[in-house]
RNA sequence: GCCCCGGUAGUGUAGCGGCCUAUCAUGAAGCCCUGUCGAGGCUUCGACUCGGGUUCAAAUCCCGACCGGGGCGCCA
């Protein structure tokens, strides 16, 4: 093995009884008998007990052994060198690999000293993990949690093997630059002022897009790279300001092509790391469904509940609230909350009206006026508000949602939009509330037909849905007014509810991008300004091209169970950017600014 | 820019007007202990984020700042 080592903390059992070791670790716990001390030794692969005992220790200087090993503490590095031998007899660990023997240590040395740790590294009965801003402070200290290692390796282990298939299918890594042309489009830029072009600056990557398709126009046809994304917007649990993508881009195909190479490669991934079958293809919905059934553009559709829209059926009922609702363009939505599923019930089977109480109420929190509820018995639906609905309107609501007795169907009225919105939040809630994903596997969808463009309503004018470059449906975008109706071949990848890939075939005929940009409101000489170089790429011979960029960060930390992002990034930053580990952002001296042309505007406060 | 939640020994917490010179655990320092393993026993150390205010009395209530987190906006 390695020269300070011979065998790592997690290797030696029993099979290697007699056999001499050296180890090298921390000092993870230690114990101290009055004369017989235990260490346990730690490393990245586990840990091993070392045993000093003053009789049967065979040491060739007892003395300085018991000096040195009296001085260790908590997260010392140390070397132990002795024989592995077995456990006296009932005192084996079955909770450690290593637990059936132990180095009776003959030598050992301290490699390095440690401060008392600002908190706990071995894992803790109760959770007493510090505040989040100690341990981004500490990230070194935090890595050597075994948690978090693990997480490290489970990510390395993912990309890994999502490479290694790419490579077999002929994907070739290509890393793009880091210091860009900023663009107005998209997020706002990480600049970097340039020192040979004083005033001018690059701009960090908000993703390879650009570069992977002049990458396709100079003929790489199959392109990927693990690739470190900036966008300098307000942080949330699953956003940091850099993050990772796994980028890709194809030339010569067509949509197909890449939904299914994409769909492969999470089949290897998971046959790799979890050995287990992934279905492909994955199921695909239409943005509208979606919209119309989960309220959502990243449903989760590994549970029922979702909406029915019955805005048709109830439209001449007499109910007041409806009424006034549809009056003003709205829209009524059901969902049928199944029997089966609810646990607080009356002595009658049917749902606790304090539970609908509560319902109600949650739903004024999310800006509806309310929520309208009715029960499913053997006589057809009943509630106080029945009475406003004729027979046959209340037949059809049971035939659309196929409501059985004991159902509950709820109903929210309001604003389209609104509603849908609150709709699907109703359902994770249902769904959350009831454990409705409690030993539930993991879902991919791909979210399909989507319009090229959508209307800014600050400005009215229309923005991409996407981005500029997502090639229209049929190389067709309806003219004047109609254009807005134009779809994309686009395509988001969604796994448990959330957006964790998105992707496109691309403009490759200069004219369709020109149009498509003269849509988004750029004249000729913005075009030129912006993309002329993107523009006269495509002019040479650009081949018809798509790919996808997945969120690594993301796809990790949901696969962990962690509730963000900054658990599988080995140095994240805070909310505010901060990088609490070594203190940036700082300022810099006057001179280094001088050289880059800059003046500082920010308050001198210190 | 806005909204919500939180801030008590190194760490995690209890306390939520007077029982607080503030609980418990963990840690650190020291002592005891020859088979533990999240060892055990004893001793010691160590904290109310800051600034105003209300009150006879504030860790506790109010206002503001600061810090951290979650969200809205933003993220083509």
């Amino acid at each position: 093995m390695e020269m300070l080592r011979t065998h790592h903390c997690g290797e030696l059992t029993k099979g290697d009884l007699g056999k001499r070791a050296t180890l090298a670790g921390w000092v993870r716990f230690y114990r101290d008998h009055g004369g017989v001390l235990f260490y346990d030794i730690a490393d990245s692969h586990g840990s091993t007990q070392a045993v000093f005992d003053p009789v049967a220790t065979n040491s060739e200087d007892l003395d300085r052994l018991e000096k040195v090993l009296n001085n260790i503490g908590r997260e010392y590095v140390i070397t132990v060198t002795g024989v592995v031998r077995d456990r006296v007899e009932g005192t084996t660990d079955a909770r450690n690999p290593t637990g059936e023997i132990e180095v009776l240590i003959e030598d050992a040395k301290v490699l390095n000293r440690s401060k008392p740790i600002p908190f706990e590294v071995a894992e803790q009965k109760n959770s007493m993990l510090p505040g989040e801003d100690l341990r981004l402070k500490y990230r070194y200290l935090d890595l050597r949690r075994r948690e978090m290692g693990s997480n490290l390796r489970f990510r390395s282990k993912l990309i890994s093997c999502a490479r290694r298939y790419l490579e077999t299918q002929g994907f070739i890594e290509v890393e793009t630059p880091m210091l860009t042309r900023s663009s107005r489009e998209g997020a706002r830029d990480f600049l970097v002022p340039s020192r040979n072009m004083p005033g001018q600056f690059y701009a960090l990557p908000q993703s390879p897009q650009l570069y992977k398709q002049m990458l396709m126009v100079g003929g790489v046809e199959r392109y990927y790279q693990v690739a470190r994304c900036f966008r300098d917007e307000d942080s949330r649990a699953d956003r940091q300001p850099e993050f990772t993508q796994l980028d890709m881009e194809m030339s010569f195909v067509e949509m197909e092509d890449i939904l299914s190479m994409v769909e492969g490669m999470y089949a290897y991934v998971w046959k790799e790391m979890f050995d287990e079958h992934l279905p492909t293809p994955f199921p695909r919905i239409e943005l509208k469904d979606s919209l119309a059934r989960y309220g959502t553009d990243a449903p989760d559709v590994r549970f029922g509940l979702e909406m029915e829209e019955v805005t048709d059926l109830v439209k001449d009922a007499p109910y007041e609230i409806f009424q006034r609702v549809l009056s003003k363009g709205g829209m009524v939505t059901c969902i049928d909350l199944k029997g089966s599923l609810i646990k607080e019930q009356d002595t009658d089977g049917s749902v606790g009206r304090k539970q609908v109480d509560r319902l109600i109420d949650w739903a004024k929190s999310q800006g509806m006026g309310g929520l309208t509820w009715m029960r499913m018995t053997p006589d057809g639906l009943s509630s106080n508000i029945v009475k406003y609905f004729p027979e046959e309107v209340r037949q059809a609501i049971v035939e659309r949602t196929d409501a059985q007795p004991g159902d509950l169907l709820l109903y929210l009225a309001g604003p389209r939009e609104t509603v849908l919105r609150a709709g699907g939040q109703l359902r994770l809630k249902l769904a959350k509330d009831l454990g409705l994903l409690e030993g539930k596997g993991h879902q991919f969808v791909w979210l399909v037909s989507c319009p090229l463009f959508q209307k800014d309503p600050a400005t009215g004018g229309l923005t991409s849905f996407h981005h500029p470059f997502v090639r229209p449906v049929g190389d067709v975008i309806p003219e004047g007014k109609d254009c807005a109706n134009g779809m994309g071949h686009s395509y988001d990848l969604v796994f448990d509810g959330s957006e964790i890939g998105s992707g496109s075939m691309r403009n490759h005929d200069p004219e369709m991008q020109r149009k498509v940009f003269g849509i988004l409101g750029m004249d000729e000489a913005t075009m030129q300004k912006e993309f002329d170089f993107l523009l006269e790429a495509l002019e040479f011979g650009a081949p018809p091209h798509g790919g996808v960029g997945m969120g690594v960060d993301r796809l990790c930390a949901m696969l962990l169970g962690c509730e963000s992002i900054r658990d599988v990034i080995a140095f994240p930053k805070n909310k505010k950017f901060q990088s609490l580990v070594d203190g940036a952002p700082t300022k810099v001296e006057e001179a280094k600014l001088s050289e880059l042309q800059l003046l500082c505007l920010a308050d001198e406060d210190d």
